[in-house]
DNA sequence: ATTCAATAGGTAAGTAAGTATCGATACGGA
DNA sequence: TCCGTATCGATACTTACTTACCTATTGAAT
């Protein structure tokens, strides 16, 4: 009952599946119709088993000695990963990186639409960046209901990022998409999705360290 | 032998601890001395056996009955992480997205100093963004070698990102943070870090779809 | 002083994810 | 037409991560 039809796929797998998205996009847009994913495997660096695995995930099925269809493999992710009905979002938050999400139209070709921005500061209230109107916070939830807004984006300083997730929750708003490293503190039935760049940059700066430290560290330990 | 003085974290707990240590940073302005597993779970979601194995990992010792002292869990995990020694780091894509990251000086706190930026586009080339010049690629290498320089961010169109990172190898960096959603080709010896955005809005998305179109995908799985 | 409760730290069990293996199937070439 | 091979899909196995449990230690209360 598991695996076909995807009762539940595990996260991992989840995140990858935008990576087959990018390169079969990718691989259709160069005229390949199909791919197996010993294909996919090579270039991904992944084995192909677990390519196979996470594509089933989707309900698609392929060719023995063939593959798969490239176009029903798009499709298939496209539709399992909810990019076909598109999302309309606000933003909060509209600094550095808030005007540069505001700024990435790519976002739309995968189901996400930035509706409108909300921002304290005066100067910036009233503003259009990139074509979307920057509101003040009180015309928050007046939104929401207007459009039936399901998802926000907080993109504040980290201090106030919690008064905002208040605020979403207070507005109806169901998921939020939060860049400030904070963890928010929502009721139970939210989506909350904590975009971390820290852990990241952790990972990175440990294994930095580690190659560039590590006969020290060596040493240090046989003390 | 494993555990203590991490001989190998775990990527998942490797990624816990920043959220860690912006939760202790946080106690410790509002001058909180000690903490316990079970008072981090709570407030992080976490279950407390997880909070003290992740913990465990940067050599930490507590007190039973009273925990951890906030002071020295910070100086752990920043020591672990390789936060204390400066990383400098160039930039190469001086957009939206990487000027954000130029202007977000709080990197500089958490080990990593963006020296430089690079572009192609002539209007930027010239310019100073958050204080940092925009120089032409070609300047790269000498950069990279008279500054001793490890890591690279990648903040380019996908379309040249692989591009970029053939530059980066050939100059010398050992770490690549990249932004841009492609698998980069690189050697074996690079680190790489993919910063997929689109991996988490496929996550936030499919719950969204799930939750929104669940009785529908239902009925239609009953047919 | 003694008992109690909270908590760290180690070990073991359980769960989830990743990997290997096997039979079935379809295409290409002999 | 038949055979070999690449590939899929399913199942079994392995590894990694999480969670539960147990013991020891500490501080506070009686
Ligand atoms: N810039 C980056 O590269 C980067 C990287 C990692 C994490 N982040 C995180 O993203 C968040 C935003 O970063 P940034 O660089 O864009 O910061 P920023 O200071 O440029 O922008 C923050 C914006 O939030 C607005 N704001 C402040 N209080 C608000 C409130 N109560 N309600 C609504 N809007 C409010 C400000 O007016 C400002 O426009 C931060 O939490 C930061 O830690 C940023
Ligand atoms: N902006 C976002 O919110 C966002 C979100 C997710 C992912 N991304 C990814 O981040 C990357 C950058 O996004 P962006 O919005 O900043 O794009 P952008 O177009 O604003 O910036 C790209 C920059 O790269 C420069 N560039 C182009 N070719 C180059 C080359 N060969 N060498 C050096 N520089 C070059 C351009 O001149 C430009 O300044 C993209 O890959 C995008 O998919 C961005």
């Amino acid at each position: 009952m598991k695996g076909i039809s995807g009762l539940s796929i595990p996260e991992p797998s989840l995140r990858r599946l935008p990576q087959y998205h990018h390169y079969l996009a990718e691989l259709q847009s160069r005229g390949v119709s199909l791919v197996s994913c010993s294909t996919i495997g090579r270039d991904l660096k992944y084995i192909p088993v677990q390519v196979r695995k996470d594509l089933q995930f989707t309900g698609i099925i392929g060719k023995p000695k063939v593959g798969y269809s490239v176009a029903e493999l798009v499709l298939a992710i496209e539709a399992f990963l909810g990019w076909n009905s598109v999302n309309e979002a606000l933003l909060v938050g509209a600094g550095n990186l808030g005007t540069a999400m505001l700024g990435h139209e790519r976002f739309s070709r995968f189901g996400l639409q930035v509706v409108a921005a909300f921002d304290v500061d005066p100067s910036k209230i009233g503003q259009y960046i990139y074509g979307k109107a920057v509101l003040p916070l009180d015309e928050m939830a007046d939104l929401v209901q207007r459009m039936n807004i399901h998802l926000g984006i907080i993109t504040t300083p980290a201090e106030v990022a919690q008064t905002v997730a208040d605020e979403m929750v207070k507005a109806g708003i169901q998921a939020i998409w939060n860049f400030a490293p904070v963890k928010l503190n929502v009721p139970e039935y939210m989506i909350v999705h904590n975009e971390d760049l820290y852990s990241s940059l952790a990972s990175l700066s440990c294994k930095l360290a580690k190659r560039f430290r590590a006969p020290l560290q060596e040493n240090l330990r046989l003390n």
